[in-house]
DNA sequence: GTCTATACTTGGATAGAC
DNA sequence: GTCTATCCAAGTATAGAC
């Protein structure tokens, strides 16, 4: 956003910061969505916020931490979705069919593409890697939660402990979104959300799993 | 194959050039393996090859060209691998241990980072997508034809088709093999292969799968 | 077939004017 | 805070000498 005839006024000053690393971190998102991590370089970037090239040094001091800031901005933003959407859906059930509407969402917003490029694209710059694998970690971290509390802890028990499941769980989601992206074609990994919910339903049927809709058994 | 410059002798002379070509793939692998898709450049991977940066050029015409062979030697010596590792354990229990070693195997030998590097960085290359995404398919009709080959249809057509499964089953692979490469720690991707091969086994005890075939080995 | 040299482009990063 | 100008490194690709 270029404001050429805008004076800067004495202690609005930060305000005008704010504005531009905002612009830069939008536009970091915007860019890694739409050319992955390859065309996320400073000059695209800057000229899709509509400012120049040298802020991003200015405000981030290099490219890799203005696209950590963009992780950590769709992190965020994501984060609050998924805690909304689970808080109001607490048997496996319930969670799956938010997990489908949620990756439904974050391949259609390009969210999860942002997570992919920058885990991959995390060889080339040294230090990326563990900055970003910190982040990772919010997420397994998250589907654990999730899934304590939604599943009988003597289930878990006989079959798997939570943080393993959530560690597969992010590794398939990262899995369909690079399947679904490189083909263009996102009805296969969608049918597989389907599948998951038809086993869940049966196991319910079984009495593995409480029924659909019940009320956490614990 | 279009090569750009066909040796205009007909009969010998192709040693030399064919050597170089296959050097040229080797470094691309190497190079791809522990650089990743950003340090792909002509120059790095002609500098492993111990030859001349225009080579690249005159061998593949661009650089993606030779990314691509790269993908199909390192396909080619892992579809050879795997199929006699298939064929000696047709089970759906022999086919999960199977899979967990065949997974750390391409953990070690960086084979699958060669793959994953490639998907995330089709964003890169106008066209790389496309050629990619028919080089993956190769993998998922692999673990189709496995599939069919060693679960009883009855309980296909009662779960998943194969196809659906295996469509699964790749991008788990691809997924866990981007989080073990982040974190360097492939425990918690093999603890999960330990964990399939447990519900596989208590599923064939349950009677809904086979109690490990008729196939035992030896 | 292979190498050297070179043209051209893009990218990271800094300095200094406004 | 923002912009222009600039330096330097790295990349793709081609031409032409050996």
């Amino acid at each position: 956003m270029a404001r050429p005839g805008v004076p800067s006024k004495p202690g609005a000053a930060s305000d005008a910061s704010e504005g531009t690393r905002q612009a830069l971190v939008g536009a970091a998102i915007e860019v890694l969505r739409t050319g992955g991590f390859h065309a996320a370089s400073a000059r695209r970037i800057a000229d899709q916020a509509g400012c120049n090239q040298g802020l991003v040094f200015y405000h981030f001091g290099t490219v890799a931490n203005l696209l950590l800031a963009a992780l950590d901005a769709v992190s965020a933003d994501r984060f609050e979705r998924y805690s909304a959407a689970v808080a109001q859906a607490p048997s496996p059930a319930g969670l799956t069919d938010v997990a489908a509407a949620i990756f439904e969402e974050d391949l259609d917003s390009g969210h999860a593409k942002v997570l992919v490029e920058l885990i991959a694209g995390s060889s080339a710059v040294p230090g990326l890697g563990a900055e970003v694998a910190a982040r990772i970690e919010g997420w397994t971290d998250f589907a654990e939660g999730a899934i304590s509390g939604s599943v009988d802890p003597v289930l878990l028990a006989a079959t798997a402990p939570a943080t393993e499941i959530a560690y597969g769980i992010v590794a398939m989601y990262l899995g369909l979104e690079m399947l679904s992206h490189l083909d263009g074609d996102r009805a296969k990994a969608l049918a597989l959300f389907g599948r998951a919910r038809q086993l869940v339903a049966l196991a319910g049927a079984m009495g593995i799993l409480p029924d659909v809709k019940g009320d956490d058994p614990r």
